[in-house]
DNA sequence: GATTTCATTGCATTCGTTTGAATGGATTTA
DNA sequence: TAAATCCATTCAAACGAATGCAATGAAATC
């Protein structure tokens, strides 16, 4: 299976390979008859440009890279369908890695894309690691690289992100507006960045309203269902219920829930539930569920724009794109008679 | 930002650009303290070889593509980490796109990718398009081509399945083993083959066990949540619902509950709702889901090692993985006493 | 009929790397 | 001491395509 090359076209027709290369890119003088002959032939022939050698002496490939921690949940799906939508418009081509919450990997992912010379990268780290250090260095090397959601304010690089802050502030002080006077926060991970700007505005909502030390609760639950569940089942154990829980997203909120309902507890009359990052399935559950939507498809947009910007203009002016997100109040979360 | 080059580092250390070749390459003879000295430099000078260079002189890039429909599904999410993790360990690189179930656009993304020059394919078609034409061309030409998931038995290529027709019968004989009697199959879409194949298996279970005509129907439903819910406000409305749904996956399931429950029908009292391709929600939703589960890691694992065995073996010995599933009966679909 | 003009085509270099063949110098052998 | 052997290194030709410049040849001009 040897690949058909331009030389092949050219000797078949007993024309020189310049003339073949014109045809196809079709901005240097050739003669129409030629030109179409060439093409026709090297269609029959299924001649197709290597994009490897014409690549080696352009400086510009054409390709960008995203990577991701993870794209089993809905949330980083649909921000790379609309950053692949954005790029594919462009006639750039999107090639996707994902580095399963691992820095390690995700510094592999990154390096083998930057070598495989794209022109750009969108990333959305996984955690605070040192691996910022790399990246920056790329950074102030004018290689084009656009952060995406888990990056503090202070990167000095583009970034698009989400205000965890004042949406995690809105969600907790709409339980306390609904009456819960004693609300316990499952959070992510401490080295999550997103994890501890939710954290920060549970804390403003919580001093606002002047809720005492013994009414509220921080306690570090992870990204899982079964880590909701678990620790619902220690609470339990250790007869210690709020009378309402905010959550680090929708799967610890469902796997709060249904341990909830197992132990005969209802949700919202006994105990509300909130969650965060609103997922397809917020709606379809019993009670539906209350959450904080982020807007996957903006922020894909948003960073694609942005590192096109980069690649294409020279001008490297940092941009920060903050999106806002969308309080969905739905049952769970809505205060009912006892 | 100009790459630093092979040139640069050799002209640095006055030593030819073979040698800095040899020293990165290791494997022809060079003396100990340069290849020390050079890579030490070469490291310093920050030179990465440049990969597209690299692979111009050679037949294999090393990257191998993948094509889904989608990703916003944990199914093919979980198969592209299956995949991953096979090739990063044997020095392949993933490049995932996803055709958002467009057949057009599959084939555009095939084309990128097989003109970029990956070294093999794994692709899960949308649908039975006429993409196939131009597919099977390939194979023929020996281009290693893996199918997965969405591709009928008959397809002269490498394939990995899952046995639809079978678990389908036994999710369908399971409902009536439990005394449902009037059972109605929310199907896919008829240019789905998996739809088909499950239909298929649906009917033969009715057969087996001497279901009426008048005791089920096959409603062509869809994939999304809306869509099932879409069906049942119509039966609904129609005064016209069975003892039992069998729903084409469990996102389907979970919309049809959801609109059976808004309406006062309580899930398995009343009527009974199974669904497929379990999702990690199925456990997490009141009643609990039954479902089958498909094997993501094993279709994953098993598509990438067809894969380099087609790439790196020259013989081209077709092979077909039929994948067995796993029937999960949770509470939704447990009789009990009205 | 000689010269200019223009469109078309071909030649040769370039991109950054790998690699078979050749070189040159040191060491061993006859 | 000359020849053979060896090693480390260098030379030069690929890989496939793009492109500035030169060459061709026919038509247009003088």
């Amino acid at each position: 299976m040897k690949r058909t090359t331009i030389k092949d076209v050219a000797r078949e027709l007993n024309v020189s390979i310049s003339s073949v290369s014109r045809a196809f890119n079709d901005k240097y003088d050739i003669r129409k008859e030629t030109r179409e002959l060439i093409l026709r032939t090297a269609e029959e022939m299924g001649y197709i440009p290597n994009p490897i050698a014409k690549k080696l002496g352009q400086s510009k490939t054409f390709n960008v890279g995203v990577v991701v921690p993870e794209f089993v949940n809905e949330f980083y799906a649909e921000v790379i369908i609309a950053i692949q939508e954005v790029f594919l418009s462009k006639g750039y081509q999107v090639l996707v890695m994902q580095s399963d919450e691992n820095p390690d990997l995700e510094l592999k992912n990154v390096k083998t894309l930057i070598h495989n010379m794209v022109d750009g990268l969108i990333i959305a780290p996984t955690t605070e690691s040192n691996n910022m250090d790399y990246y920056l260095k790329q950074v102030k090397n004018d290689y084009p690289i656009v952060f995406m959601s888990r990056v503090e304010q202070s990167v000095p690089a583009s970034k698009v992100l989400f205000n965890n802050q004042k949406w995690s502030f809105f969600a907790t002080e709409h339980l306390i507006s609904q009456g819960y006077k004693k609300i316990y926060h499952l959070a992510g991970h401490k080295n999550l960045c997103v994890s501890n700007e939710r954290i920060k505005g549970f804390r403003k909502a919580l001093n606002k309203h002047k809720i005492a030390k013994e009414n509220y609760k921080i306690i570090e639950t992870g990204l899982l269902a079964k880590e909701g569940i678990e620790v619902i089942e220690d609470l339990i154990y250790q007869h210690d219920l709020p009378d309402a829980f905010y959550c680090e997203n929708d799967l610890v909120a469902m796997g709060a829930i249904k341990k909830l309902k197992d132990n005969g507890y209802r949700v919202p009359e006994d105990i509300a539930v909130i969650g965060f990052t609103e997922t397809r399935m917020a709606e379809l559950v019993t009670p539906q569920l209350s959450s904080v939507k982020q807007p996957t498809f903006e922020m894909g947009k948003s960073a694609a724009k942005l590192l096109i910007k980069q690649i294409e203009n020279d001008s490297f002016e940092q941009e920060t794109i903050v999106l806002n997100g969308e309080l969905n109040i739905r049952k769970s979360s809505i205060r009912s008679e006892k």
